[in-house]
DNA sequence: ATCACTTCGGGTCAGAGCGACACGAACCGG
DNA sequence: CCGGTTCGTGTCGCTCTGACCCGAAGTGAT
């Protein structure tokens, strides 16, 4: 339609979300950050991202930046919204179209910290560049939002977890405690679990079942895009790196994990 | 952060929905298309929309090429989503930030209509330039799911209304029948409307209160993002034209606007 | 072995919300 | 004054949900 637009900055940028214990030891929303390297907001904190490049999707470039300036592989990705204001960039003009997206505690543990990348609390940061702050307001509301009527909680967790560690991710991310006994009325009603029939023990009290997402119900009814996120989800399947050990879930070695949760 | 990124042409669509009455009477989604009259899909109908300039925000820009290429001024408008496949356009590299608004049904009757602006009905639509007809149909699922669950039904309507006259929005929206008990008791005990003391008299039956919506209850729940939202529509008020003969609104005109409605 | 302690998992109960439906109220036209 | 229409109020039953209870099933200490 238009002719390539001159003087208008194009960048996709990504709200990273993961659950870390905060220092009082409860697990907690965070956010990894990458510290400017250039003008405008040099040394400001702010949000992954980069360029777009003639020869990749939003999304696919999203994932690539992703991957180089973090190391990390998100289990959930979705485009959050478009912001091209103005004066959001004091030198050129920018338009960033941002994605949103969550990833696993021990992914998260895999991120290359350094003097440039660093952990933040979601909701205790510092001034960020551009209109990042807004930004990340503005995904933890739709992360919150989303939490409450989809199943986006299990990109947090790996194949299988127990319904504690299940409820373990609503309560930190809506920062507000669920009784126990109703939220396995609703998740088991919903039909979005079905249980594994293993068991993990070691705890000090009744073991716990196993469930996994049943995957007949659709992850996130995104409605018409659906099918796109499907498929582009196929093509990126949720982790399986061939490096680093594998994550010992079952039986003895699950307290562990327990702890990373809680 | 990146320099302007060459090759990438940057534009911004919108998908405009009005309710029309279709062939039987009844007021059903119509959305106004535009005719191509340049490569790629040189006469496919489309979108209304054009490249972003430098010097205008997305929204800004969106409402512009709205004013310039139907004539029309949305009483709701909100982004989309921004489509960038790679291959979404034959020729060159094209990244769509996509708007999707709401007019009200007079304001839908002053489109210029012509040989290159037409009417469409939203469920039955011809083959589009680009990706549009995915487009049109993920709009169509915002719409729908949003009117179950925020106010934007009142973007279709005037000042003032009747609750068949927002119940038949609703109707026409969601396409199915609603009890108009149920949806009285839903509405009044929402606090998103009020009765303004006037009635509609003129038709044969016992004549309806007229309500407004109650400005203290929020239009939409858009999180961090409404204030900006609020504020850009306190630069483009709801539609005040100084042209054309103003709506007779009350008493013993309103039936004639029922016609238009049902 | 038994007990204290913990979480798991199944159950009850009351109140809110909603769909379905009934019916008087109010107006018009004949 | 009567039939026809929609408006507006009320009722009934079902479902969902929040709050709470308690036995079940483990571990660790005595």
């Amino acid at each position: 339609m238009p002719a390539p637009t001159p003087g208008i900055g194009l960048a996709v940028s990504t709200v990273i979300f993961a659950l870390r214990p905060n220092e009082t030891g409860e697990p907690s929303v965070w956010l990894p950050l990458v510290r400017r390297i250039r003008d405008p907001y040099l040394h400001r904190w702010a949000l992954p991202g980069g360029p777009v490049s003639v020869d990749e999707s939003l999304e696919t470039s999203a994932r690539r930046n992703l991957l180089e300036t973090t190391g990390l592989q998100p289990t959930y990705l979705e485009q959050l919204y478009a912001f091209g204001d103005v004066d959001r960039s004091p030198t050129t003009r920018l338009v960033s179209i941002v994605y949103w997206a969550l990833v696993r505690p021990e992914e998260a543990e895999r991120v290359s910290l350094g003097e440039n990348v660093r952990w933040f609390p979601a909701d205790d940061l510092p001034d960020l560049a551009f209109d990042h702050n807004l930004i990340v307001e503005y995904a933890l509301w739709r992360l919150r939002t989303k939490m409450e009527y989809s199943r986006i909680a299990h990109a947090f967790l790996g194949e299988q977890f127990t319904l504690a560690e299940l409820r373990g991710v609503h309560e930190a991310v809506l920062q507000k405690p669920l009784d126990p006994a109703n939220f396995r009325r609703q998740m088991e009603s919903s039909g979005a679990v079905e249980p594994t029939g293993e068991v993990v023990s070691g705890g000090r009290h009744r073991p716990p079942k196993l469930y996994r997402y049943a995957g007949a119900v659709e992850l996130v009814d995104a409605g018409p895009l659906t099918a796109r996120v499907v498929a582009a989800a196929a093509q990126h399947p949720p982790i399986s790196r061939d490096d680093g050990p594998a994550e010992p879930r079952v039986a003895e070695s699950a307290p562990a994990l327990q702890e990373d949760h809680r």
